[in-house]
DNA sequence: AATAAATAGATGTATATACACGTAAAAATA
DNA sequence: TATTTTTACGTGTATATACATCTATTTATT
């Protein structure tokens, strides 16, 4: 084997064993097999952590390109709806990062841009002075309902199953997430 | 209503309608519902949506908690991973970007902080001179080692279904990523 | 009441994501 | 062969993530 510059990895471009594709728009492959050019999995467990890794991001990816038309992230988007939830009630930071799909998500920060954006308000609560209440401004409700509608319909016709699948695939996602280690210290 | 200041949202500390838990170690909540704090969604397709984000989050969370006893983030570990399944043969960083599982990874980026931890090797291919082919050292493989046996151990006990569960799991997922959309152009 | 502990949220840092663009090299075409 | 197109990949920017730390408050304890 040559070890200076090695033997290299030549391949037709924009090809692989399973087909023609281009890596940054791939979000159209189905099988988890041709998504991450995979075929031995240790067990049929381990391939659903990747399958659901690998689906979340398929996901989260097709939307947030449909957001990028209302200039918003799908973070920005998540704590608008979240204020909506509310609405016309204010929200502190902490009950928005409460409801975020990723808890770790940096809740000040992303209200930082939509501030900026003029879609929220910031002020301090008189109830309690550490706490930032935030308000949705009209212009950020008239951007939500237009991205509500859009998501709710791409969801709808991404998700391409039935009521009674989708009821099955929530039962076992919430029996992946039941272990004995998930007790609330 | 009051304009400034505003009424706040005022609770108890560390508390919400579900019980006592804190936001940024929030990763042993079951129930999507508990979890972001909704009750409501418009169908289970729609819901179905919501939980496959968070238990990628959940998931992806946990196993980057235990990484970083090695020192490594996920999408590190994930090229590492890449890498050992061909090795002793290189791989360009587009045939390491194709097996990634967020196609949207910065390869060259990641491939920088594990050059920097002499974890790979990169030099450019004799064959294709655009082409930089990367190479796992042995600390490399000694660290993959080590934090596989960790991430499959923590895998399986994390995800407690059994192997017909994971297979019908499998089945959906593949299912949600199949629309009339998913053609390759 | 005085002090200690806990909380809310802003902010700093390293890493990653999403995307655009530049450069060098290879492949395709004229 | 000369020119154009495509490809590989590095790099710049804005945003997000993950986590730690700091300050101002509030709550709990003494």
């Amino acid at each position: 084997m040559i070890a200076q510059g090695g033997v290299g990895t030549h391949h037709r471009p924009g090809e692989n064993k399973f087909g023609k594709f281009n890596v940054y728009t791939y979000i159209c492959v189905v099988k988890l097999e041709q998504a991450i050019q995979s075929t031995k999995f240790k067990s049929e467990v381990q391939k659903a952590g990747l399958n659901i890794l690998y689906t979340a991001w398929w996901l989260k990816t097709v939307i947030s390109k449909e957001l990028k038309e209302f200039g918003l992230t799908h973070e920005q988007y998540n704590v608008l709806r979240i204020l909506k939830g509310k609405y016309p009630e204010q929200m502190c930071v902490r009950d928005i990062a409460c409801r975020m799909i990723e808890k770790s998500s940096n809740v000040p920060r992303i209200i930082d841009r939509l501030e900026l954006k003029k879609l929220v308000k910031r002020s301090t609560s008189a109830i309690d002075k550490r706490e930032t209440v935030i308000t949705l401004t009209q212009g950020g409700i008239s951007i939500l309902d237009a991205s509500t509608v859009m998501v709710n319909n791409i969801t709808d016709e991404m998700l391409a199953i039935t009521e009674k699948d989708a009821g099955h695939l929530n039962q076992l996602l919430e029996k992946v997430r039941t272990t004995e280690k998930n007790i609330v210290p």
